[in-house]
DNA sequence: GTCTATAGATCGATAGAC
DNA sequence: GTCTATCGATCTATAGAC
């Protein structure tokens, strides 16, 4: 059996999260490479030494996100059998996820770049999306099966769990129309959601 | 009674086809204006005669685009009795709309700049969604103060009805993951979200 | 590996002739 | 209004000392 140790390098830790903070905060290609050495805080030629380039740093950052997201988006789940309770229960590390700073941050740098850098949006999109629409269709399909459920296709039903809590209000966010919504709208967000999914899917709750 | 006359620079008319086909094929930041002025073609000194910034001409294009989504939006539209063929005639507009790709590409440009540049964001919603949720939600009120449908928050259902037909489709197609859907799933997206919403509305399909 | 210094290109925006 | 020519700043990336 091989043990992995896997070496921190603290000069290349600092790049990267330094990196992550200002592709965040600005725009990739208001970034400089300047800057990100000046926050790391290192001299340019050391940032070249652990990446080739911008791209390849952008690549870096984008793929530890996808890390963390892929970490939080797996976390166990669906003690109960109360389908609405379970709903909710994806819902929430869904919609915290969504709204989050970070995570509107996330979807507009990628959605910016991954039409002059395809591998982004495929990184991103099959650590996060991606999982979790099948892990909810995993929990839906047995559902059907028994009779539980009514839907025609599971995989459009998943989709649409989804889309759901995106949402409109995800779009306004996106576009710096309205702030996040707090804890209290997010709550609001999610029942209205799920009751409307529930009934679309021939669910009677009670 | 006052006559307006849209004087129509030709000049003019020249720069924004050509910085709009720029912005939308490319990333707003990776378009100099050298590369606008000789597109148009024009001097760069005339490009800064009809317009005092780069952001100037952004806020120009993305006017114009907002002039051209308001038109499709607002044309006439449920001349039937039927609920479903009626949100099927919303629908097909807005999926033109949502997965062209000048529509695909607006929406990635003002999503990445909204940020640092938030009346882009306010124009486009303003023309844009807000335009097209007013009119399902005017259209489903009096429905529902009949009888007909038993919804329980209006304005989230007609949100509702949008976020479907976006959907995780449109999310990959913005990602790069998959082109656009074709005429066939166009339609099957269409009707499996009608399927849904309508049930989840409390409308019974016959 | 890490630094300072800089190359070479390109950026947004402007000056001045016509 | 439209042009050519160019400014000063800034960009990505690299060379060479240590």
């Amino acid at each position: 059996m091989t043990e992995f140790i896997e070496s921190i390098d603290p000069k290349r830790e600092a790049i990267v999260q330094a990196a992550t903070r200002l592709f965040l905060n600005n725009n990739y290609r208001s970034v400089s490479m300047d800057k990100i050495a000046q926050a790391a805080p290192v001299s340019k030629a050391t940032l070249y030494n652990h990446f080739d380039s911008k791209n390849a740093l952008l690549a870096a950052v984008v793929g530890e996100l996808c890390g963390a997201l892929l970490q939080t988006l797996t976390q166990t789940l669906s003690t109960t059998d109360n389908v609405a309770q379970n709903l909710k229960k994806i819902a929430e590390v869904f919609v915290e996820l969504l709204y989050s700073p970070d995570g509107l941050a996330m979807y507009r740098l990628v959605i910016a770049e991954s039409h002059e850098f395809p591998e982004l949006g495929q990184m991103v999109y099959d650590n996060g999306a991606k999982i979790a629409v099948a892990q909810l269709e995993s929990y839906l399909q047995p559902l059907n099966d028994v009779g539980i459920l009514s839907i025609a296709n599971v995989r459009f039903a998943a989709d649409a769990f989804f889309s759901l809590l995106k949402g409109e209000l995800h779009f306004r966010c996106l576009l710096s129309v309205q702030p996040p919504p707090n804890e209290q709208e997010k709550t609001q967000l999610i029942e209205s959601a799920t009751a409307l999914f529930l009934q679309g899917i021939g669910y009677a709750t009670n």
